[in-house]
DNA sequence: GCGGATCAC
DNA sequence: TATGGTGATCCGC
């Protein structure tokens, strides 16, 4: 078989910095690349082309000059470029005998990516074209031929009127009115776009049962099985149920179809909006596909990559295999891994539903007027711990490493993270050990504060021999007896770790690394007491009774939703007996069971994890 | 293992 | 006047 296209190989000779300088930015002596940057990532994206891009970044650079954001945004630009020629200057350095090593290696590494290629499954990447706007436009179908956007401060998404303007989604609000000032902007609407993402799922199950749902606008499916079944071709499926995705929502929807996830992703975007691409499952077809793709197009070659890879004269796919050698000198293991499987256009076959892969963490940021005082620095850590807590309970999950996030005015982050002494998940011990870390870091005046958890601790998946003392506990732990915002300590950390609630705010980090030393075999019984006297326990319990016939379904999603939910205080509740479901919006009775029972079948019509998480298009 | 960076959405 | 939040991964030290 032949593995590897012949081709030119080497050219040392035109290798000089390619670094594309159309515009000189008055002040500096970088490159024009700082317009580029201040254009986002989302540039690329379908609904631009007719779209004066030189007007348009003209009019961001002038908006935005001289803004703390812009500043920022110069620096990294400046760091990058030097980085670029670095780069660029190893590359002169190689020698011919690196690059005929190297080649040796390129190629015992492709026969290797090689063996790997399936060609037996047919995945489908389905994206949502312009999906928040999309939903907005049935409510609001006056808004159809105005170019309007969702969001707040920075635009989600926008329609595709708004994009014949150049704006763009993660683009400011202010700069986006610079551009289009007749522009509308509607505040994002959570409940309606998970509602409308369900029916989309729904349908999309029909064709996968197992199908991925990344985001509430896309989704993997294999649909082989489904080819096979009704006997029909992958295009007339794919059609077909786009089609009724249509009918059935009024949302459009674009697909790309290939022989696996990283083409079919890419191919998704290739007739956007409202269309669909396909790539055969032939070896040749989908190399040929990839040969002319430029490298930004692939999931995972972001600014930073792209600009490194145009600067060695890598502009497309195949220009990867082209100067493999070289790139092998130049950039990690990992990262030739990673194009050399670009360019062969091999991916993953495998699609399974998103809640069967394993969290790594969970974290709450938050940004607001820049503050100084120390006072005001804790008020907000004291939310956002709370946030995180709800967070944990919902995913019924605890941590034995708490991360710190701060942002500077200057839009520099710091990030700091410590083990704990045990896994922890109350907003108390949040704040408690994340204003340790806080405050090691004053005198600082800070945009953004976050927290995040790691090394999760899953909280769902009881131990054995554990019901009958849960049972007893149930009564004590209800979540009607115990509120969010005060989390007894010693209910979660039951006698054995009474010690370590004496910590106080002006401790010393000192402190807190001594006793997270000789903590660690108490592990597991810290993790059933955490289990015990979870909130989730007493539900869990009348859960697994109401469900006794129904074995297949996820205990720990239904029931850690069904735990916060009710809990939020902005759920819209009222006197009148009545509150809106956080997921569907509909009013439903405030009577606790009622509404747990209302928000399960609202969740069970979807997989939905992250139920209210803010996503970008 | 930590902190900084990059990337996706 | 003014640029988000969540999660994953990689790299250098």
């Amino acid at each position: 078989m032949v593995v590897s296209e012949p081709g030119p190989k080497r050219e040392t000779t035109s290798s000089e910095p390619q670094i594309s300088s159309k515009v000189s930015e008055p002040g500096t002596d970088n490159p024009g690349t700082l317009h580029r940057r201040l254009l986002g990532p989302s540039i690329q994206k379908s609904g631009q082309d007719g779209v004066d891009q030189a007007t348009v970044s003209e009019i961001i650079y002038q908006a935005t000059q001289g803004s703390k954001y812009f500043e920022h945004q110069k620096r990294k630009e400046k760091d990058l470029t030097k980085k670029v020629e670095s780069i660029v200057q190893q590359a002169k350095k190689v020698s011919n005998q690196d690059l005929d090593a190297a080649e040796v290696r390129i190629e015992a590494l492709i026969q290797q990516y090689e063996v790997t290629r399936d060609l037996t499954q047919i995945i489908v990447h389905v994206d949502c074209d312009a999906f928040y706007a999309s939903v907005e436009e049935l409510d609001h179908p006056e808004l159809k031929s105005k170019p309007f956007a969702v969001g707040k401060g920075v635009l989600c998404t926008c329609n595709y009127e708004a994009r014949k303007f150049g704006v763009r989604s993660a683009m400011a609000e202010f700069v986006a009115k610079k551009i289009c000032p007749e522009l509308v902007v509607l505040r994002l609407n959570f409940p309606k776009y998970i509602e409308k993402s369900n029916a989309i799922r729904k349908i999309l199950s029909e064709y996968d049962p197992n199908h991925c749902a990344m985001t509430l606008d896309e989704a993997y499916l294999n649909i082989t099985e489904y080819c096979a079944k009704v006997n029909k071709d992958r295009e007339e499926v794919v059609s077909d149920m786009r089609r009724r995705i249509l009918e059935t929502t009024g949302v459009t929807v674009s697909a790309g179809i290939g022989p696996n996830s990283r083409v079919a992703k890419i191919a998704s975007n290739i007739n956007k909006p409202n269309g669909q691409f396909v790539i055969a499952n032939d070896r040749e077809a989908v190399m040929e596909f990839m040969c002319n793709l430029p490298v930004r197009k692939v999931t995972g070659v972001g600014y930073v990559l792209e600009r490194q890879l145009l600067a060695l004269n890598v502009n497309v796919c195949g220009d990867i295999y082209h100067k493999s050698a070289l790139l092998y000198q130049l950039f990690t293991d990992t990262t030739i891994t990673f194009l050399l499987n670009c360019y062969l256009g091999l991916g993953s076959t495998e699609v399974k539903p998103i809640d069967q892969y394993e969290r790594k963490s969970v974290g709450c940021e938050r940004t607001f007027r820049a503050i100084s005082d120390a006072a005001q620095m804790k008020q907000k850590l004291q939310g956002i711990a709370e946030d995180l807590e709800k967070d944990c309970r919902r995913l019924n999950l605890a941590g034995r490493k708490l991360g710190l996030k701060l942002k500077k005015t200057t839009f520099e982050q710091i990030s700091r993270q410590r083990p704990m002494p045990k896994p922890i998940n109350t907003a108390a011990d949040f704040y408690r050990y994340g204003l340790l870390m806080l405050e090691k870091e004053l005198p600082i005046t800070v945009r953004l504060i976050g927290l995040r958890l790691t090394d999760l601790v899953d909280l769902s998946h009881e131990g054995p021999m554990k019901t009958f003392l849960k049972g007893q506990r149930r009564q004590n732990y209800t979540l009607d007896d115990e509120p969010s915002t005060s989390i007894n300590f010693h209910a979660v950390f039951p006698e054995s770790f009474d010690g370590s609630t004496d910590i106080h705010d002006d401790k010393e980090m000192g402190e807190l690394d001594m006793m997270i030393q000789g903590s660690q075999e108490e592990d597991s019984s810290v993790i059933d007491e955490l289990r015990s006297s979870s909130k989730a326990t007493a539900a869990r319990d009348v859960k697994n009774a109401e469900e006794l016939q129904d074995s297949t379904v996820d205990h720990s999603m239904q029931i850690s939703e069904r735990e916060t939910l009710p809990l939020s205080t902005d759920s819209g509740e009222t006197s009148s007996g009545v509150v809106a479901c956080p997921i569907c919006g509909n009013q439903v009775s405030a009577d606790d069971q009622a509404l747990n029972r209302h928000v399960d079948w609202c969740l069970s019509r979807g997989a939905i994890r992250e139920a209210v998480k803010e996503t970008f298009e």
